[in-house]
DNA sequence: ACAATAGTGTCTGTGAGACAGTATCCC
DNA sequence: GGGATACTGTCTCACAGACACTATTGT
């Protein structure tokens, strides 16, 4: 019970997602060559370990890694879970808190590029991407996928990948892709609106066609709501 | 980035759950009086520091955990969430991964009563229970049961609180209790039985009035019901 | 006028809430 | 029969799904 007995290395690991024309994106960390080897499977989840001299806590951890890997800031985090085991890290014992991330769109829609080295976004497939992660990477990806998915179908998550103002059919497009289905209009709005999930404003954007009312968010923190959308069949 | 940078510690915090008579009880441990002093706080939740060399994952340590604290095999586990910062823990930077378990009663409905030294159940009244803890061990408690309640609004967490056989009447007073609330009976059964939660018996459970139906659980995962029980206000 | 997207109205279905009524045991 | 708990039937209400319909812009 000395607290000097061997510790597990202690990490932090995100699962950000962006939206980018019809599809989710995650960020990716390229592995760096640790002594010029490359590695087999050269991509990964963003991580870090905890820095105990300069980490006050998890979600300050949680940031500090998001920002070195892509200079983005958060949306909206969200712990997922933990993974710990003697074997998923080949330097031994390790555990990770994983977050989820949500990052909002920029202005033109670009998808939120990073001016890191090393980081890239890539298209969600399915509940992964469509190249191999180390370690454990891929089953935490599969279950933020899955966190999101399932959590979309009773709150308003989606949201925080749009950018500040937004129109109901950009919300309802962002729910589509990442539930990854089609969403029913008129429901769809009921169901915002008679939430307190957005407010009005006074402007609209314009295109070839009726022009759509902008709205922005009300809260920061999330709306859920009475029923989900899809009862699990 | 040398894998011999001070590592925070890592532990294992377990919160268990059970139902005696009217409530529902949570596990507590006494703090060991390290070096003879009596701490001020001396209740906590049970926990124990990851073990590198024994504890192949966090499930297994956990489970270890609750049994040297317990004695007890847990219905059901499942991740809470981690803790974990510089101030946590006088001993310094310290992650710890928290896990609610539920706890079957036994045959006779008694608080399944551990024969470890220092083990103690305690009412649950509120989301905490009616003495200090120590460490943010307050905390931790506070989001379990607020897990336990709002996932029982709409799965069959409850369930795991009972015996293997009981009726649904049982399985109401579970949700009775653990929702701080009145469940209406028609409704209730009929979510339980049109959901694939239970198998009915063809034994009955014998009283001084009309004999009730006995059920045992289908699945050992829990069951999402389509609609939450309580359209949040 | 037409294309295109914004936004609404109406009808249906499902399952929870309320509550009364019936069923079946022991005494 | 009476007390007690088990179990069912009926009516209402909220909200999601389906889908058709109207509205408002640019070209």
């Amino acid at each position: 019970m000395a607290s000097d007995d061997p510790r597990p290395l202690s990490s932090v690991t995100v699962v950000a997602f962006a939206l980018h024309e019809t599809q989710l994106w995650v960020l990716l960390a390229e592995t760096g060559d640790d002594a010029g080897k490359p590695a087999s499977k050269p991509w990964r989840l963003p991580e870090g370990p905890v820095d105990v001299e300069r980490d006050r806590d998890l979600l300050s951890c949680v940031r500090r890694v998001l920002k070195e890997k892509s200079g983005l800031p958060a949306a909206y985090l969200e712990q997922l879970a933990s993974w710990g085991s003697a074997a998923r890290d080949p330097r031994g014992w390790a555990a990770t808190h994983t977050y989820v991330a949500m990052i909002s769109a920029k202005s033109d829609a670009l998808p939120s590029v990073s001016a890191v080295a090393g980081a890239e976004w890539s298209a969600v497939v399915g509940d992964g991407v469509d190249r191999q992660l180390s370690l454990d990477h891929e089953e935490i990806l599969a279950a933020a996928v899955n966190r999101l998915r399932s959590k979309s179908e009773y709150t308003s998550l989606p949201s925080y990948l749009l950018s500040a103002e937004f129109t109901l059919s950009d919300l309802q497009r962002a729910y589509e892709i990442v539930l990854g289905r089609n969403v029913e209009k008129s429901a769809f709005r009921t169901r915002i609106l008679s939430a307190d999930l957005v407010v009005p404003l006074d402007r609209f954007r314009e295109a070839a066609n009726r022009p759509a009312r902008l709205y922005r968010l009300r809260h920061r923190q999330p709306v859920y709501f009475p029923r989900p959308l899809q009862p699990k069949e």
